[in-house]
Formats: C-alpha cells, structure tokens, sequence
DNA sequence: AATCAATGAAAAATCGATAATATTGAAAGG
DNA sequence: CCTTTCAATATTATCGATTTTTCATTGATT
C-alpha cells in the first residue's frame, strides 16, 4: 500500500498496473465522462496495451466505486447525482472526523514532521487545479490521517477523497469563483492537527469539506454538472 | 448491487463471477488459509476454468481486502492478525452504527416488513455455524442497515462483515463454547430496531458484536488462531 | 400499429499459447 | 561455513484468436 492508502498499483511495473493508474485518473478528472460505456477495444487502443490489463485495471476500479461493471456487458464509469455527493460528503466527513482524532491522539514526532512536511508541499504547489496541485492536496490530506494506524480506515477515506475529487473536475473552473482563502484553511488546521487540538483540528477539516461540498452540491441541484 | 449492498456478481452467470463468488467463500471460511499464496495455475484447475476469470476474479477480491496483490508475484489471501481484527471490530462499529441509526430514522413499512422476514429466516434456520445459517445472519444484519439509502455505506459494512466473519470460521468450533443466547440478541434488536428506539437498538446492536469480538480477540492474543 | 422472432453485427468473455519475471537450488568464490 | 552467482524451473503476465453473449435491425404475424 502506497502513502495515500490506496490499495493502488506501484509505479509502472505491469501493465495491468498502469493501465490502472492511467484509468484512474482518467475517470477522476473526467477525462471519461460519468456512466460514459467503457469499451475494452477502445481503451485497448487508447491504452496501447492489451485486453487483459485493461479487463483487470477495470475491475480494480470497479471495487473503488469509480467503474461498474455489468454482468457480461462490459463496464461503465459510475454515475453522479446529487445523492451520491452527498452521500460521500457526509461519509467522508465522519471517516475523516475519526481517524483525524486518531491520528491526533497517537501523534509523535515523526507525524508532526510528516504533516508538515506535506503542508509545505502543498503550499508551494501554486496552481490550484493543476494535476501536480492535486497530488500534494490529496498527499497533505492522507497525511493528516495516517497516524490513525487503521489501513482499512485510510483505504476507505483514500477511496471517498477520489470521488470527491471527482466532482470538482467535473465542476471544473466554476471552482475559481469562490472567494476563499483556502491555504489558511489547511494552514489552520496542520497548526491545530499538531498542537494536540483535537476539536479545534477537526472542526476546521469539516469546515473545509463542507465549504467546497455545499458549493459542489449547489451546482450540483442547478443542473449544471452532468 | 445485491442485497447485501456487497459489489457482488449476481448469480452464476459468467466464469469470472462464479469464480468470484467461489474463491471469496473459499476465503471466508478458511479453506484457503491466511497468507496462501493463491497460484493461479492450481485455482484454475480446481475451479475448472480459464487463467482470465481467476485473475479478474482475484483483482475483485483484493479491493475486498480479502487478497493481497503482490506486483508481478501474484496473489495471496490476507494475512490476518490481531491488530486487523480490532481494525475489523471499531470499523463495524462505528459504521453500522451510524448506518443503523439513519435506517432506523428513514424507517418505513417495507423495512420494517424486510427486517421481521429477515429475522424469521434466521431464527427458522437452525444449525449455527452452517453456510446456511451465516447466509441469514448477513442477510439479517444487512437488512437492518438497508434503509439508510447509503450504498457505499452499505458496501463497506458488508465489507467489513465478511472480513469479521472470516475471523469467526477460522475460530471454529471454539465460538460454540460461549454460553449467549444469540437468538435473544437477535430479537432484542429487531423489536428495538422496528420500535424506532434509536438508541436501544444500537446499544444492543454493538453488545452484539463487541460479545463476539472480545472473545475471538482473546483467541488471537492466545495466538489460538493463524 | 404493436409485438415478437430471426438475423447479423458488435462487443464481451474466455481460452490457449507465448513472453516476461521471479524463485529455487547448485556450484563457485570468499 | 556463509555468501554470491548463475542457470534451470516455476509462475506470472500478456497477447492474439475463438467462443459466447448482447444489441440493433429487419421482417413477419397478430
């Protein structure tokens, strides 16, 4: 397991792997448009690579909720709707609430100089919405979570940052026009995460969920998305 | 998805999905053991089919955590250990405790009438310990999380029962010298479940499982088990 | 006009064979 | 005696071809 949690395939070992890694991404930045039919000559094509890779990348993404797959009739990205963001919103929200707490309360030295580690990552990542950004974002916040000592916890929330992250692609620059100043967000809560301040951390990371979520899910009611 | 909100192939319909429903049943009891390794050549002449639906099949089952994929050295079951069982038991926990309590709030005269049939199968369904008896038992306690109209929730409960309920089949016979009356556990949630007492039902829906979770988690320290 | 069955095309699923990779064990060297 | 190296073997991963299933279209029948 990598440092995100993500049961995700190192670099580019196999093929499968990479097939895998390419889809991934390509499903969470919407490269491949939600409930878009998923053909394996075309990926096979697109892919450069063979069916079975493809065939085993997919059903990989198929447990991560990203792909469904249909009984001898192929897969299909997953769909969105208002229902599903907020069902991971609110998901996220507890999982990452618990093992936020977790991970506070185990801290040591090592965390404390990972997390901040990552914060100073993330804050020289200018470009927000760049591909580079979201790796640090994403690695900041795995990072806040994973002193929790809970593999299956960090999988779960690794998983349900990926959806989310999949809704704010979709959004896409619509995301700009919030006025918020949200590295003071991830300042304030690695300051609160590493002083020991459980409540103040973890109010200030549902703040942060949430303040993207309810703009998320308002497009979201609008028609806007999909 | 089925019943059980677990991402399961449906019925016997392709050799991938026969060679799923297999292999994870194989797992789950325990005649594959921890840590096997899982060659792909033996599978497929035990299952009777090609090298393709056991490798897909196996893909599935590593985002069920109930296999590791070692890069280009195959597939092995999960290792078990005490620490992942605690994992195992807090997650459960937590989730099928939120899961239960939105199901009870969203509560409607078809759950109700699902929830009383569920029972009633489990309690006509004798010989505990049985395949049978396990199928009712999920199916009983999935009901009761069923209406919380979360599907991922669902799914990583189901998730997390299968991998608890690994640990009980590897306890074996050993679970059948705890002197509880399951049966009246089992009624006591559901009349506390059906009665929207939110909080009864959950209380005794944890004592449940905390019961069980004790007692195996003692046969793990003992290094009974593994 | 609507339903149903047959047909052909497209796609998925599977198989068998091959290529790539890892593991094992024996021999050589320190 | 232990470690390293290398070849033989076992196993995985991948490909290309074949089989099976689905999907869309057409034409017949009620």
């Amino acid at each position: 397991m990598n440092i995100s949690g993500q049961a995700m395939p190192t670099g580019d070992g196999s093929a499968t792997q990479r097939a895998y890694n390419t889809l991934r991404k390509m499903i969470v930045t919407g490269v491949l448009k939600p409930g878009e039919k998923l053909k394996i000559d075309g990926l096979r094509q697109r892919l450069d690579t063979g069916a079975s890779p493809i065939r085993e990348a997919l059903s990989l993404l198929t447990s991560d909720n990203l792909v469904e797959r249909l009984d001898q009739r192929g897969f299909r990205t997953a769909e969105i709707s208002a229902e599903n963001f907020n069902e991971i919103l609110t998901l996220r929200c507890t999982l990452e609430d618990l093992a936020l707490r977790e991970s506070i309360a185990n801290r040591t030295q090592d965390w404390e100089e990972d997390v901040v580690l990552a914060h100073h990552r993330l804050r020289r990542a200018k470009t927000e919405g760049s591909e580079a950004f979201e790796e640090v974002h994403k690695a900041f916040h795995m990072a806040l979570l994973a002193n929790a000592q809970s593999p299956i916890l960090m999988k779960f929330c690794s998983q349900l940052y990926d959806l989310n992250i999949r809704y704010r692609y979709l959004a896409g620059s619509a995301l700009n026009y919030q006025k918020r100043d949200v590295g003071e967000e991830h300042s304030g809560i690695l300051e609160a995460a590493i002083a020991g301040n459980t409540q103040e951390a973890s109010e200030r990371l549902l703040t942060h969920y949430r303040l993207t979520g309810e703009f998320l899910s308002g497009l979201l009611g609008d028609g806007a998305l999909g």
